[in-house]
DNA sequence: CAATATACTGTAAATAATTACAGTAGTCAA
DNA sequence: TTGACTACTGTAATTATTTACAGTATATTG
């Protein structure tokens, strides 16, 4: 059914995915025929018939401005992720792109996720400087060992957690940092969540 | 301009957004006042009227389906960003939320950036591990110090670019690797771009 | 308490947009 | 060289959709 594109019908898929994107909403028949010069809106209608059964949109019969891009006809959403760059190629050859990643969804979509901007260098042995942002997974406890955001004395920190015997250890990737102990029910001390991912901006 | 809207009015903003989410381009009037069995597509004329003097849409008089919701009516792209979280407060609680952070736009739009997985644990010292992915701004040449990603016999690696009487170096950033010096036109070597972010899933 | 906004019903006109049908000409594959 | 697809023109019917105007009833505000 996904069949390759005339130019003419090529330039009619472009302009429709450009308006799109400028306008919020479809274009009429009419709108596509004036941008195209087509005396007639039968032209556009027949080249929309094709694009819609090579599988690049659909309509709705009988309904005005109906008509949605496919997948595979609308723009890609995210940065383009490259592979491994072998011997010579340059490196966005065709042959080292894997396709498009989008970022906002690579961490879980809308679900109880959020961002967190991270101070100081506690966790520097785990790959977490100063000023990082850390994508937080939003859940009451952590399994042993995983670094989460808890809660102490009323600030928000990240570390990674152990249990303990009547409590649990919150341990710093920092050779020159100790590790904190907690005993159970003592000071404020809450799980926040679990860190799945980590962004820095250079 | 922008006021406050009746319960009525937001349920129907609710509809519209989740509609438009759903079938890719707005209601008719028609529509509208099916959904909530109106007997007169004024109603829905009407609560649009409201909705469009409050500044919470757009129409274009005379067309179908021609209406677009303004940034502030429109679903939030991205993760929420916490900020620094004080005292006690709950982290998702209102005062700490500073907004939703777009990750696709980020690190700049769809200018020359791509991703690349990195391997091997070379740049360790900076915060970049094995299997994290790097964004990389497409340019030929990188100013002293910076990271880079660089061509060297046929491969992709990660280094911190210096230059040095006669060629450069290539600077890991890890204890147990030596710096690799490279001499004016000798062997590929091909600068591909300048690191410009690290992202890690955990 | 008057003026204004909300939240609708109801009918009809006006216009926007899709659909139908009939052709012309050129290209392309069997 | 026949049949199918592309790429259009042209006219007209048929729906789809917006707009206009006239009301009703209930809140809300100064």
């Amino acid at each position: 059914m996904v069949r390759g594109l005339t130019g003419r019908q090529r330039e009619i898929l472009d302009f429709i995915s450009r308006w799109m994107q400028e306008q919020g909403f479809p274009p009429t028949l009419q709108e596509i025929a004036e941008r195209f010069r087509f005396a007639s809106v039968n032209a556009a209608r027949d080249h929309l018939g094709a694009l819609e059964r090579k599988g690049y949109l659909r309509r709705r019969a009988g309904a005005s401005r109906s008509l949605t891009l496919e997948p595979l006809a609308r723009p890609p959403r995210g940065q383009p992720l490259v592979g491994t760059v072998p011997a010579g190629t340059p490196v966005m050859a065709e042959e080292n792109f894997e396709g498009y990643l989008d970022l906002n969804e690579y961490f879980g979509r809308g679900d109880g996720t959020f961002l967190l901007r991270v101070r100081g260098e506690s966790m520097i042995g785990a790959g977490i400087h100063d000023g990082d942002l850390v994508v937080v997974r939003y859940q009451k406890e952590v399994a042993p060992g995983e670094i989460g955001v808890v809660f102490l004395d009323g600030e928000a920190t990240v570390k990674r957690i152990f249990p303990e015997k009547g409590g649990c250890r919150l341990q710093p990737e920092n050779p020159s940092m100790e590790p904190i102990h907690i005993r159970e029910g003592e000071a404020e001390f809450t799980v926040a969540g679990k860190v799945i991912g980590v962004i820095r901006r250079l």
